[in-house]
DNA sequence: TAATATTATGCCGAATAATGGATAAGTCAG
DNA sequence: CTGACTTATCCATTATTCGGCATAATATTA
């Protein structure tokens, strides 16, 4: 392994460089010293020849060259692990790691639970889930597959869509005991609604009654939270009404900590995607993932096959 | 660098071991330990997940992935190649190295010559050159370009046919002296004549006349000889008449160390072509060497325009 | 202008990996 | 059956890589 060598690792990371734009970032990321990343670079670059990366000390960016090398890399990173994939086709297990993306409160709830099952049937691979409610550049995060949940704004992802996501007015039976139990949709303006401050037009609430009237409500509260998890801690806690997702408090209903409010009226069903970066798609593993996710996912209480219906 | 991780170098090794099927000949040839070149591949393996080569005490053969994962691996080392090629192409000079074959006496003539030329036009290209008359098998030996003199049997390679070698019959002025100067071809069965052991059909000649008439006779004689070098050597020893290339007695001609015999009659040319390796032929160094090898070999007095015909 | 963050570089001790040789075991040819 | 050659494995030595730190230079931001 001569030091002025191409390798694997020093293209892995002149990628991941590429891609953040900030060695130092790309350092935290790998967990390695930021002199590693330097060095790396800069070995691939005398390997190669020619600059690659035009650093200044506050952003990195692609040369012209670099930006061809960059794209080839890819390519060459992909077929490496389609090689390995296709080697392994008929005999042993897929390996490899798979990053995944997904809100929080679903991740918790759900996924994890998906993903112990996924890796109890494929000991070999590896997954890095990562859980926020922030709407992150998969690419750029170097994400394999993302879980989302309502309406979608980027495109270049090859999407598959999981179904609806069922939401349910609920509050917790000492909030009801106190308060009084909502009848129709306009008694909810007498009420306290926890809102969620990551969703758009929480201000409001529009209702579909069983004969398919509509009903658009105020929805206000002195409280607002931006992660799922906190806003079950507030049911709970008899903090007020919320509209919540199904999956979120399907637990809690079936114990009995929460109780279902104007069950004649749906709320409207909130769809539920999964993005997966086209180059990774073919790779063995993460069709695997996919299609566990997708089967799994769609036998959670309250995801309704897909047939928009708000 | 985990220890089981997939490296260029272990893809390198692998292939090579694929191709000449032997662990200690890839050692011998890459200069390393024998057991570099088995754990190397055990890595590659583990890293990969199933076994690629089938191994004997006496042969190493692929298994049916390690088939399909050498045909992925070789397209990879190509890409990787060419990325290299292609970023630096606008800017900065073609690098690498470049393995090429050739006939022995040709070679240190004639190409070697060249290759420097090449060399100081290109400095950072590497050249090596082997040297050889047996008939090489160019994948197994890791040759991208061959130079062959005569008919071709090998044919999965990309030709480029060079031109016609003419063919002189020539002595040194003390044999003729001493033994006489043939005037018409039967004159021949009379001399001793020096024979190349390595090209078919060296029992009798071919002559063509000025009018076409076409003349064979005997040719016989106590020296034969493999290497045409050493045929010059005999040549100039007065050992008897030989059928030589011009290339290789042209500067002999010239400094009257030798002379023509029956000019008047010719022999068949010998096509000379350079066969490039497919894989090999879009490296740009590759072509590089090629062009600037088929425009110079094309100006060695000797080699004519290739209009076959004989 | 000052403060801050980022990159380039050198150095060093520690950890890690690569190396080649020796040995054992196995296979093929004669 | 023997000899020659090949591969697998172990082991001690050697080489390399790594991370962190310090420093300098530089550009962005306040």
């Amino acid at each position: 392994m001569d030091k002025s060598d191409i390798t694997f690792e020093r293209m892995r990371t002149f990628i991941r460089v590429a891609e953040r734009g900030s060695l130092s970032a790309v350092a935290r990321e790998f967990g390695v010293g930021q002199s590693t990343i330097t060095r790396h670079v800069r070995e691939l670059e005398e390997a190669v020849g020619v600059p690659l990366l035009s650093r200044t000390t506050r952003r990195v960016t692609m040369t012209a060259e670099g930006s061809r090398y960059y794209a080839n890399s890819v390519q060459i990173l992909r077929l490496v692990e389609q090689a390995s994939d296709e080697a392994r086709g008929t005999r042993g297990a897929p390996a490899g790691t798979i990053r995944i993306s997904c809100t929080a409160a679903f991740g918790v709830l759900h996924v994890s639970r998906l993903i112990f099952a996924f890796q109890d049937r494929h000991p070999d691979i590896g997954v890095d889930l990562s859980l926020t409610d922030e709407r992150v550049d998969l690419v750029r995060e170097g994400v394999d597959i993302a879980l989302r949940l309502g309406p979608l704004t980027d495109s270049s992802l090859k999407l598959r869509a999981l179904g609806q996501s069922r939401r349910l007015l609920v509050a917790s039976p000492d909030y009801l005991a106190a308060r009084g139990r909502p009848v129709v949709p306009s008694d909810l303006s007498r009420h306290e609604g926890i809102r969620m401050s990551n969703v758009a037009g929480s201000e409001t609430l529009a209702l579909q009654g069983v004969g398919g009237e509509r009903h658009t409500v105020p929805f206000a509260g002195r409280l607002r939270i931006d992660h799922g998890l906190a806003a079950r801690q507030a049911m709970l806690a008899a903090r007020g009404i919320a509209p919540a997702h199904r999956w979120l408090v399907d637990d809690l209903l079936a114990a009995g900590l929460l109780e279902t409010i104007l069950a004649d009226y749906a709320l409207p069903s909130v769809p539920l995607n999964m993005l997966i970066v086209p180059e990774r798609a073919g790779v063995a593993r993460v069709r695997l993932l996919v299609e566990f996710l997708a089967e799994q996912i769609a036998a959670i209480p309250g995801i309704e096959k897909s047939i928009p219906e708000h």
